[in-house]
DNA sequence: TTGTAAGCGTTATCAT
DNA sequence: ATGATAACGCTTACAA
């Protein structure tokens, strides 16, 4: 016999009165409550979750689909995890290593009621087919999808990039490298865009030659210095897709005996803790702020509450590699 | 009508029949599985989670219980992520911010049959206390609980913490400073033991006057070098407690125009990304490994499958800080 | 190989 | 305020 069953049996009462005193129902009366509760007690009794869940239809689990965990996700994930708990929601990781069908199975356990919700950091499967998906249940993705079924909270890194390249031709650095991320994201387009139109505005070269793609570590911003060493042309400042390639540029360009910033100005992005230790350059990137807003437009959905988020905005912060 | 119920009245089979099929019981004609595999198909049918969790009384969850997100548990997190995932596992994370309430939610939720099992990387609450939980499923500790109730994955941090002073007494450094984690942790213990011990046995000065306690990040690195300007005193070499404090030492030491490892020289833990990038010797930590002996131990009890866990060595990297 | 029927532990809808 | 009863969707003895 289960403890709720015991439960019932021995205050006397009924299923559904004790169903009430667990959730706290106002329809109870204190004699009633009273006793249950104090049964409950004696028993230690919890309610097992899983019964919960089958008969309301909720979890209260959100999903999290990324394809790998790194410090940039990291500081969205926390925040994340946080607030959601707030609300009393768990959060379940999904790290899919872009392999399509283990990303497939974050969506598939929103079908099959695993999860409440799911929020996107990165996805490498078609958006078009993703969105049937939506039907099960809300889904917001931090990555922008270019696809109105999905919502995404991204801000528009084109914002960000222009204070950096603001920043940089400013202080007299007109030849920029730009590292980017994955070559066909909309976040890497709409730098590039930001770059293109910027220095055009200018009347500044623009050198797509300078362009390089997929660079996302530290070890990724070693290899391209010591690339351009290799080919003996060096541009006068690069801005990089997050700090984490910045501090590889620069622990590589000290390696090599350049000067920076004074032969190689160096930007980040995301104003990671260790930009502030190592003295980088950074565009400021609210990412806690935004896995905020990603449980906020999950919670409208599930919660029929709507929050206004508060407006984020990017921020250069200018140190010494500039 | 529950898409099941539908399957069953389309196929004409039973209930048994057709939950043998989903689960790929192998006593089911094929006859029967190619029909009611078919209608499955069909009706795009997938199980519910909730019902199946609550029937096995098995979620197929396991719960990670840390204090704070990090770098260093990062490598620990995604690591037990894959390898439970594998095992057809999905991971919960709790972040508790050191509060004991909020940490207990975790333990409750094993009790709530929420989860299977539960991962500990840090926690606050007394493992007197915790240990009454170990009869609601197994609990495995990253960190050392001194106490056997909870068994523990840890490595004794003793041993990395000999070899790297090994190394710094062979290139002459003997005047050594230990930036330490929690003050009370058995880690802490077991380093500072170690260092003792060590320098004893080689008739070496035990500067205790350069323990440095709650030593965890860049900017507490950052802060003791601070502190060693003012009282203008520097000690020939430091052990950090990881990889991190180690990059604020040396980049604050910079910033302040002492030679590294001439004047200072700094030894990190872990052997992280960055340390390689940043040139930091430091003691090679096999954490990922770590994760994957966590969850062995975890699936002895859950899958009743022993695995023989390969053993692990810490490793001494000398980069350019010493 | 297949079927029957009893769980699993709650919530929710009606009545009363 | 309380109770009876039917969901919720699946697994699993036990029988046949």
């Amino acid at each position: 016999m289960s403890k709720f069953d015991q439960i019932i049996k021995l205050s006397g009462y009924s299923r559904a009165t004790v169903s009430r005193v667990i959730n706290h129902s106002p329809h109870v009366s204190d004699e009633a409550r009273a006793k249950i509760t104090a049964i409950m007690e004696q028993l230690n009794y919890i309610p097992n979750r899983n019964a919960v869940s089958l008969s309301t239809g909720q979890t209260k689990q959100i999903g999290m689909v990324m394809a790998n965990t790194n410090e940039v996700v990291l500081a969205f994930l926390e925040r994340f995890i946080d607030i959601a708990m707030d609300y009393g929601f768990q959060t379940i990781i999904y790290t899919t290593r872009e392999d399509k069908t283990s990303e497939l199975r974050a969506f598939e356990d929103l079908r099959s009621k695993r999860v409440d919700g799911l929020v996107i950091i990165t996805c490498v499967n078609d958006p078009k087919m993703l969105k049937t998906y939506c039907q099960y249940g809300p889904i917001v993705s931090w990555q922008r999808m270019g696809n109105d079924e999905i919502p995404s909270i991204a801000m528009d890194q084109g914002m960000g990039y222009t204070l950096a390249l603001e920043h940089l031709v400013k202080r007299g650095y007109t030849h920029i490298a730009n590292m980017f991320g994955r070559a066909d994201s909309l976040n890497t387009r709409s730098r590039r865009e930001a770059y293109e139109q910027f220095m055009e505005s200018q009347g500044l070269p623009v050198r797509r030659d300078w362009y390089h793609y997929s660079v996302f570590t530290s070890a990724n911003g070693e290899q391209i210095v010591q690339q351009w060493m290799a080919e003996q042309e060096l541009p006068q400042a690069v801005l990089c897709a997050n700090d984490y390639v910045a501090i590889g540029m620069l622990s590589e360009a000290r390696r090599q005996g350049i000067e920076v910033p004074e032969q190689l100005a160096i930007v980040g992005f995301d104003d990671s803790e260790l930009s502030r230790t190592l003295g980088i350059t950074t565009i400021r990137n609210p990412i806690g702020d935004q896995a905020v807003h990603a449980f906020y437009r999950l919670w409208e959905v599930l919660g029929q509450e709507h929050i206004e988020p508060k407006r984020l905005e990017y921020e250069l912060i200018a140190r010494e590699t500039t």
